[in-house]
RNA sequence: GCUGCUGUAGCUCAGUCGGUAGAGCGCGUCCUUGGUAAGGACGAGGUCAUGGGUCCGAAUCCCAUCAGCAGCUCCA
């Protein structure tokens, strides 16, 4: 006796073997028609998944209406393309074929390229395949037979991974739809005729097993919905995505340019996008100083032997640019990072246990030579800059001092307004041979790091095996961008071996006459500028708060008539310290407003006979339309205070 | 670095079958002097990414290079 619980309270009981199928069938033929999965005790599972003889189950079924069978459809579009694919090229081999956000991917080996110009003709097969509603049909084999199936249908990646990645399983589970036979862990919805509307978007190469010594598989990108109308509004969704993006609204707002000529992902602000960093820079040094730091300039290159004895040349030699080398036979290095420059500041006189915590900072420049391929706008470049800042320790301060680097950059975060981000806690992966040091300093990092960040109130903390820098562990913030992609913004690291004997061998005095090996902590709230400022042009759509925006305020004159008044009122804003132009054109007042909105200026300060006559400007605001005349002395008050609040304008 | 795609005026883009280049916006000049999202007229502006090749002839076809886009791999 089975006794079915159902999520309205009601409870069916079977004698027999039932399948949810069935369930959703007794209790009503609209419901087993819509029916496209079901939940079984908090699991997914497919509709002729068999329930258990006896005992007791909750049991949800699930409809279009139900965001987990959205996954489902698109899994199962996934092998609808696969089948499209087969049946259009010869001698295709299947790899792996899971949904991602929004949509799915089949990865393929076959001797020809697919290209954009196939995906009318695959399209085409799918919705054959989709209009022919063949059911999905679930198959579970032993592993022996399993391979021979696999072999059989010539899948020999399949077979591979039937061996490696499930090795150990008893059962394994193929799903078929007409001649379409996948190993397949499922479920799947029942039918093909369930997915309402589907488009493929993208091709690209991906390694087999994300190795990049393996094969290169192409990757078919696609997205699928229950009706047409949900596939507009995604792919409309993507378009007004693109809108914000930062390198959009870079070029269209002239914040940074990228020249050929100078170099790839090497970053130019043009005076607007430098205004923004500059205000950045401003309130980050501000709040260095109330958090007792030292601001250090250090210089962009170093001799090579610096960063052998880092470990940073020979582990990164690929991604760096070459050494220079002098006809004396010595060699810089373009710096990759900026700690072993504060360490050697660090180290330039004896350190007692009174000078630390030693907090040094710099926006220090770096340099990378990234993969030509992983060049992306402002987000990854090849020069960048840093809010860098390097804490020297004792043990007993790590706790205190890591909690006030989380805290440093939560609150930058919050004060720009990004609150849509996650916390990485990126640990070693004890299975590489990446990582320097001792394994017990990595443990006692880890933990102590662990430990502060669960005291902390992060959001989404998540720890990642493999995820650390190759001298400790870290707390990474990873924030999205428009299209989705996750980066990393703020950092806070915790490292025992660059002080360690066997780098920097740093010291200190400690209270019992005798020397001890400090902490280091390497920090940096925003990460690097370029990113953090690509980002939050993204953030923010171009509309900066008032704070940050290049151009705050717009003086609008009515007539030309009126450009005396109106020079003084720019002149008199500008001395209060507010970045301000006037449109003295011979346009109408509607077209200077026009141009003003596009430009993204908070603030239009409109004036006319009216205004010249009264000492007052009326006020637009670029958000909510005219907000009338007041005062000058009143308005520049407002503006003032605005910024002086970093106010964000929602 | 790898796979696929793309590169035409300052910007966004069109350019058919290979026959010597077009629009809108912007820009300049002039007229208009106005009250909260586009006033009008005229004009200038292109080594069709770069270098080779095929062809009587190349923006168009082929190759290479450079750059960008999407993804993979990498990310101190």
């Amino acid at each position: 006796m089975l006794r079915v619980n159902l999520p309205d309270g009601s409870v069916l009981e079977y004698s027999r073997r039932v399948r949810p199928s069935d369930v959703a069938a007794d209790i009503g033929p609209r419901l087993a028609a819509a029916t496209l999965a079901a939940e079984v005790d908090g699991k997914i599972v497919g509709t002729d998944a068999p329930l258990p003889e006896s005992g007791e189950v909750s049991l949800r079924l699930l409809t279009k209406r139900d965001p987990e069978a959205l996954d489902l459809l698109r899994h199962s579009c996934a092998h609808i393309m696969a089948r499209a694919v087969m049946r259009l090229f010869d001698g295709v081999q299947l790899a792996f074929g899971p949904t991602v956000t929004d949509g799915f991917y089949y990865d393929f080996l076959l001797d020809r390229s697919i290209s954009e110009a196939d995906f009318p003709k695959i399209e085409a097969e799918m919705a054959k395949i989709v209009k022919q509603d063949e059911p999905f049909e679930r198959i579970e084999e032993p592993h022996d037979r399993a391979i021979e199936l696999c072999a059989g249908l010539g899948q020999a990646l399949k077979v591979e991974h039937l061996r490696e990645g499930l090795g150990q399983e008893e059962m394994v589970s193929f799903y078929r739809q007409g001649e379409f036979v996948d190993l397949c862990r499922g479920p799947h919805v029942p039918s093909a005729g369930a997915i309402g509307a589907f488009k493929l978007l993208s091709v690209a190469g991906a390694y087999w097993k994300g190795d990049a010594s393996n094969q290169q598989l192409q990757r078919l990108y696609g997205t699928a919905w229950f009706t047409q109308k949900d596939l507009d509004e995604y792919l409309k969704r993507l378009e007004e995505a693109k809108r914000r993006d930062h390198r959009v609204l870079g070029k269209q707002l002239e914040l940074f340019l990228i020249d050929p000529e100078v170099g790839s992902g090497l970053v130019l602000w043009l005076p607007k996008g430098a205004t923004i960093r500059r205000e950045l820079e401003r309130f980050i040094y501000q709040e260095l100083l109330k958090r007792g730091y030292q601001p250090v300039y250090t210089p962009v290159i170093g001799r090579v032997q610096l960063y052998e004895t880092s470990g940073h040349y020979p582990y990164y030699a690929d991604s760096q640019f070459p050494p220079i080398e002098m006809a004396d036979g010595d060699r810089f290095l373009l710096r990759p990072m900026n700690c072993p420059h504060h360490i050697r500041i660090y180290q330039s006189k004896p350190r007692s246990y009174r000078d630390l915590p030693l907090r040094i900072a710099e926006l220090g420049t770096v340099h990378r030579f990234e993969q030509s391929g992983e060049l992306n706008g402002m987000t990854r470049v090849r020069g960048f800059t840093q809010d860098d800042a390097h804490i020297f320790c004792t043990e007993d301060q790590v706790a205190e001092e890591f909690r006030g680097c989380l805290d440093m950059t939560q609150f930058v975060l919050k004060t720009l307004g990004l609150e849509d981000y996650r916390v990485r806690l990126g640990f070693r992966d004890p299975a590489s041979d990446k990582y320097v040091g001792r394994p017990e300093d990595w443990d006692r990092a880890e933990a102590a790091l662990e430990q502060v960040c669960r005291e902390v109130d992060l959001p989404e903390l998540e720890i990642e095996r493999g995820e650390a820098a190759f001298y400790g562990p870290k707390a990474d913030f990873v924030a999205s961008d428009c299209i989705g992609r996750e980066w990393q913004l703020g950092t806070v690291q915790l490292d025992y071996n660059l002080p360690s004997p066997q780098r920097f061998n740093l010291e200190y005095i400690g209270t019992d006459n005798r020397p001890h090996q400090p902490v280091m902590i390497h920090r940096a709230p925003f990460g690097s500028l370029e990113r953090f400022t690509g980002m939050l042009i993204e953030h923010f759509a171009g509309a900066f708060p008032l704070w940050l925006a290049p151009e705050q305020a717009r003086v609008l004159v009515v007539s030309q008539k009126f450009e005396d008044y109106g020079r003084r009122v720019e002149q008199t804003l500008r001395e209060a310290g507010l970045r301000v132009s006037g449109d003295y054109r011979p346009e109408k007042v509607g077209a200077k407003i026009r141009d003003a909105q596009l430009e993204l200026i908070p603030y239009m300060l409109v004036i006319g006979q009216r205004e010249a006559e009264t000492e007052t400007v009326s006020i637009r605001d670029r958000r909510e339309g005219d907000l009338g005349a007041m005062p000058l002395a009143q308005a520049i008050e407002k503006l003032q205070a605005e910024v002086h609040n970093k106010t964000l304008r929602t």
